[in-house]
DNA sequence: TTGCAGAACTTGTCTGAACAAGTTGACCCC
DNA sequence: GGGGTCAACTTGTTCAGACAAGTTCTGCAA
């Protein structure tokens, strides 16, 4: 089923986390990995390039690769889906819906989702936690092919992105992210349990299917005590972009 | 000099820039391609992995390659570097040092640094802005190796990144970047000129060269009105991450 | 011992070929 | 017109080989 340069990946992935190859060390060379997997270089190197990507080993012409990090990050299926998350780390994902309504889409809306403005769009304000504890105010609006399979979901489920993929098989390809800070308001307040004015962590998404339609878009506010966010870049593959207000 | 495939790269983020391939058109199949630019299949191949792990164009087995976006997210350079990225925007990057200092590595900068503790590290606070008008707080922490040449830059350089490359040929190559939410405190206030427990964004970011040696790590605070940052991401290339506190 | 030159090694780039697997559109039948 | 089937097209995967370019280590000479 899965292609055999992702089998290696993967089992490279492992070894490094269980300290087969540590931090610092080098990797075997490509000529030898090919010989031990039974492959041909090309395949190994693509498998290489996966975890290049993740920021696990770097690469130079010339010299071997280098072991750089053992943790390896986040599926995007748990960057996207609060519920796989919170399960990964062992930890149970509890939420409710709050409020939520059909309108019509405003300007905003209709930019992100690439609707018409008009077009009947599903609002709908979550709140999401963690073991019971409140972490997250989620402000989410859904396009109107999809509104209808949301509306059907019960206010309690854990985990929407599953529920989804389940009823309608859609799957989440690709994301945009906006992150910046901002002051907690009377209503996430009572939401979250903490003081006003205090800092919220503040991200915006927007969600779209392979073929780069997009499926909801959001405002998510993080207590700022329980969560953060991390970001591997590199000089050769850079997802992160630094943006002036406006 | 620079490989065959990265010229097909920018050939082809250039078409797209100027919209001779527009947002949700088709690119041409990858053999169309290849006689183009007269190369074989594997070379082109590369140069569009590139631009879908830039989230510029969608790929799904058996149907063309889709066009998703236009504006192409910032290089690691403009990220890296303040300076770089505010040229970027045609603005003026202006900062100074408000105290420099050495002191002996203590727990956290040794396992950030990979550097024994107590070993001669250079703390720097520094105040940086676009065309005079404040925005961030950088508290940098450099390894002993590289903190003689930054000790003996002028306090009002604009780019420290740029004078340590023409100084040392040090090159960033990757980065590591935890992004949270704190309240103003009475320093950053009247550094920054905002009101006490404002919300302010926090980047706490581990810089390495080539070979992952740490060069670099600090704690950088940005006014949440004026700078946020934004993240692509897919099912393919994951760099971002949520996190839990501690 | 030190420093330099060169050999051996390793990754980067590219080719051309073949087959697998998924998508799309045209065509035909009801 | 509607619906289903199939052929043509397109991307995904893999192979084997070749050369370029950079790094590392060895051994020799000063």
């Amino acid at each position: 089923m899965t292609a055999r340069h992702e089998e290696i990946a993967d089992a490279l992935r492992r070894a490094i986390d269980r300290e087969e190859y540590t931090v610092g060390s080098r990797l075997p060379a490509e000529t030898e990995l090919a010989a031990h997997y039974g492959v041909s270089r090309g395949t190994v190197r693509q498998a290489v390039a996966a975890l290049t990507a993740e920021g696990l080993i770097g690469s130079r012409q010339g010299a071997r690769r280098v072991v750089l990090a053992s943790r390896r990050s986040q599926s995007f299926g748990e960057l996207r889906s609060f519920a796989q998350w919170a399960r990964a780390m062992g930890r149970e994902a509890t939420g409710r819906v709050v409020a939520q309504e059909f309108r019509p889409a405003a300007q905003e809306d209709s930019v992100r989702l690439q609707l018409p403005v008009g077009t009947r769009v599903l609002h709908v304000l979550r709140v999401r936690g963690l073991d019971g504890e409140p972490v997250l105010v989620e402000r989410t609006v859904y396009a109107d092919w999809i509104s209808a399979a949301v509306a059907a979901i019960e206010p309690d489920c854990p985990s929407v992105t599953q529920r989804l993929y389940d009823d309608t098989g859609l799957v989440f390809a690709y994301g945009e992210h906006v992150i910046d800070a901002v002051a907690c308001g009377a209503q996430d307040a009572e939401l979250l349990g903490v003081r006003r004015t205090s800092p919220l962590l503040r991200v915006r998404r927007v969600t779209t299917t392979r073929e780069g339609r997009p499926v909801e878009w959001s405002d998510d506010r993080y207590r700022s005590d329980a969560v953060s966010f991390s970001v591997h870049n590199s000089i050769d593959n850079n997802a992160l972009a630094r943006k002036t207000a406006e």
